[in-house]
DNA sequence: GATAAGACTTGGAAAAATCTTC
DNA sequence: GAAGATTTTTCCAAGTCTTATC
């Protein structure tokens, strides 16, 4: 990039040098899917050019002791290093998991002979994190727009790259940081070190004709090149210091082409399914009664994974967190109850709890019956069939049928069918109408269990919502006191809503005014606010615990969205953020009359 | 055909950006 | 215009499923 200052529009012109800025519209062609020829053969792209990856800062050394069995230590530079990285989850509920303590002492261990963790105190460390956060928090805003500045170029010259005459989008373009993993839910790695990748590890993937990136750590060079035009990969690596074969990518961003194309494809598949559902659903029906077991497993576990919209439950390893899903459900994980119910209870994908009680087919509740008997808690539920065979049974059923696909299906149809409901929502506000998406959408986040822990804020918000409520509500029964007065005198009242805070939003102005006509608008207004804020305090608390944002980036079939908007006159902006307008920009021309 | 390797999608938490309210 | 609330984006972990290899 040079150290030069250039405006970005300069360099977009430079970097651009008379190429698109963005794709062509792909899905404004005839047949872009099968058209191309290259495509059948699995072949990507014709050219591919990009600028390499950005690297993480090396560590800095702060030199900042530690304080050691009550006495201040000085570290060495890798001890120091590990430490920090320690000091970083301080506050975090890492700080309290045993794995991740018993791994970083071990972790420590290997640089600090015999270190105990519980002699450890890390305050002056995190102090002077803390220190640094605010530095970077209060900057002139001269330094802040520099910087934006310099983010701006890196972004232009590192995210895009040159593909086929265009430019698309990078992903992530930045390598990961080394630090202590932290793995979800018990994950038996976490708190160890993962570790700093290396341009030598590292594969590039571009044209014969392309120009090879320039590697910018001094010393270094890049582990690998090849031009392999059946993958959309610009560089590649396995990060083992965690797991062993742990690849991972840099990839195009979910706004270029390549992932527009597939999503668009993913949602034409579900609807492929839509249109023979009725039929396969006969089909895995029929199994359910069949003499072989494995069939029946087949079956079953069919109608759970489209019933209940469960994840297929890969295999995992021992160095994995234990989590399931459908085929790798245990005996332990499920309760068989009276009145064909059935109760689920296991940790699924990022070990989030599954726990549901729920009626399904009585076939299927003799199933499981039979499955269980004879089986220990720690046995197989499914153990006569893996996923392969429920997926190779699926693909009997439909061309490019795999498990995931119920869950893209029957996400999408719940949506299509609960805005349905709303008719013509005539005489509602745009908010109303936004509420009732909203509402919509949160159907598909609880089919498809898709959950957030709640916040460690919330009860504290929720307590200052409720003080502030009760003082609204007397203000009323105080105005309307006040209203019968003959003549009532004009004045104001402070109340203090957080004991002990300064803060402004602590307190309550109520205002009494000295008009009859102007105390009643008072009251009239301090209604509505009551109302509104009763309403949102309402909606907190249902979705506290409910993850809206999946299902819109991954499950809902966009052109649902858009029609919706379309229909009822509801800016598309109030549905979708920016990025996933243009992550689906390919939807914005769907018609008001589409259905999924 | 079983297993391992590889590629790409899906997921929640945290950081950052933006909006709201006084 | 600052503080706090809310929304959006980033980060990277953790899934699914395909392809390669024996």
């Amino acid at each position: 990039m040079g150290d030069k200052k250039i405006k970005i529009d300069e360099y977009k012109e430079i970097r651009l040098g008379g190429f698109q800025a963005r794709s062509h519209n792909w899905w404004e062609e005839a047949n872009p899917e099968e058209s191309e020829e290259e495509e059948q053969q699995g072949q990507e792209w014709r050219y591919l050019e990009h600028h390499g990856v950005l690297f993480p800062p090396f560590y800095k050394r702060h030199n900042v002791g530690l304080i050691y069995n009550g006495k201040l230590i000085t570290l060495t530079e890798e001890q120091e290093e590990l430490c920090t990285y320690w000091a970083q989850s301080i506050g975090s509920p890492y700080e309290n998991k045993e794995i991740y303590r018993k791994n970083f002492e071990s972790l420590m261990q290997t640089k600090f002979e015999g270190f105990q963790l519980d002699k450890a105190d890390f305050t002056k460390i995190k102090e002077y994190l803390e220190q640094q956060r605010l530095l970077r928090l209060n900057k002139s805003d001269e330094q802040k727009k520099q910087e934006k500045l310099e983010r701006d170029q890196r972004e232009l010259f590192y995210g895009y790259a040159l593909v086929d005459g265009c430019l698309e989008r990078v992903g992530n373009y930045t390598l990961e940081q080394p630090t202590l993993f932290k793995g979800r839910g018990e994950h038996p790695k976490a708190g160890l070190l993962k570790a700093r990748i290396f341009p030598e590890e590292l594969t590039v993937n571009l044209s014969t004709q392309a120009p090879v990136p320039q590697c910018k750590l001094p010393g270094h060079s890049w582990g690998k090149i090849v031009h392999r035009n059946d993958v959309t990969w610009l560089f590649s690596y396995v990060d083992s210091s965690i797991r062993k074969d742990n690849h991972k990518y840099v990839q195009f961003a979910a706004t270029s082409r390549f992932k527009q194309m597939n999503d668009k494809r993913k949602y034409e598949k579900a609807r492929r399914l839509k249109n023979q559902i009725d039929q396969i659903r006969e089909n895995y029906t029929k199994k359910l009664q069949s003499d072989s077991i494995k069939e029946r497993q087949l079956g079953t576990a069919t109608y759970l994974i489209d019933k209940l919209a469960l994840r297929v439950g890969n295999e995992k390893d021992e160095d994995e967190a234990d989590t399931v899903g459908c085929c790798s459900l245990r005996v332990e994980h499920i309760k068989l109850k009276e009145d064909d119910v059935v109760a689920f209870d296991f940790l699924g994908k990022d070990s989030m709890r599954y726990n549901n009680e729920v009626k399904l087919a009585h076939q299927i509740w003799k199933n499981l019956k039979l499955f269980i008997k004879g089986k220990q808690p720690e046995d197989n539920l499914f153990s006569d069939i893996s996923v392969d065979d429920l997926n190779d049974f699926l693909k009997k059923q439909m061309e490019g049928l795999t498990a995931k696909v119920f869950r893209t299906y029957n996400a999408s149809f719940t949506l299509q069918q609960q805005l349905d409901l709303g008719g013509k929502l005539d005489g509602h506000s745009v908010q109303q109408k936004v509420d009732f998406y909203d509402n919509a959408n949160k159907q598909v986040a609880i089919l498809c269990n898709h959950q957030k822990t709640i916040s460690k804020q919330f009860e504290l918000t929720k307590k200052k919502i409720n003080t502030k409520l009760e003082c609204m509500k007397t203000y009323i029964q105080e105005l309307e006191q006040h209203y019968k007065k003959k003549n009532p005198n004009e004045y104001e009242e402070e109340v203090q809503l957080e004991e002990g805070s300064q803060k402004k939003n602590s307190i309550f102005i109520k205002k009494f005014p000295g008009q009859h006509d102007k105390i009643k608008q008072t009251i009239q207004k301090t209604q509505e606010k009551y109302q509104k804020e009763l309403k949102g305090l309402e909606k907190k608390e249902e979705n506290k615990e409910i993850a809206l944002g999946t299902s819109k980036t991954n499950y809902n079939d966009p052109r649902i969205s858009v029609a919706f908007c379309k229909v009822h006159d509801v800016p598309i902006e109030r549905v979708f953020s920016k990025t996933l307008r243009n992550k689906f920009i390919w939807a914005m021309a769907t018609d008001s009359n589409w259905k999924f």
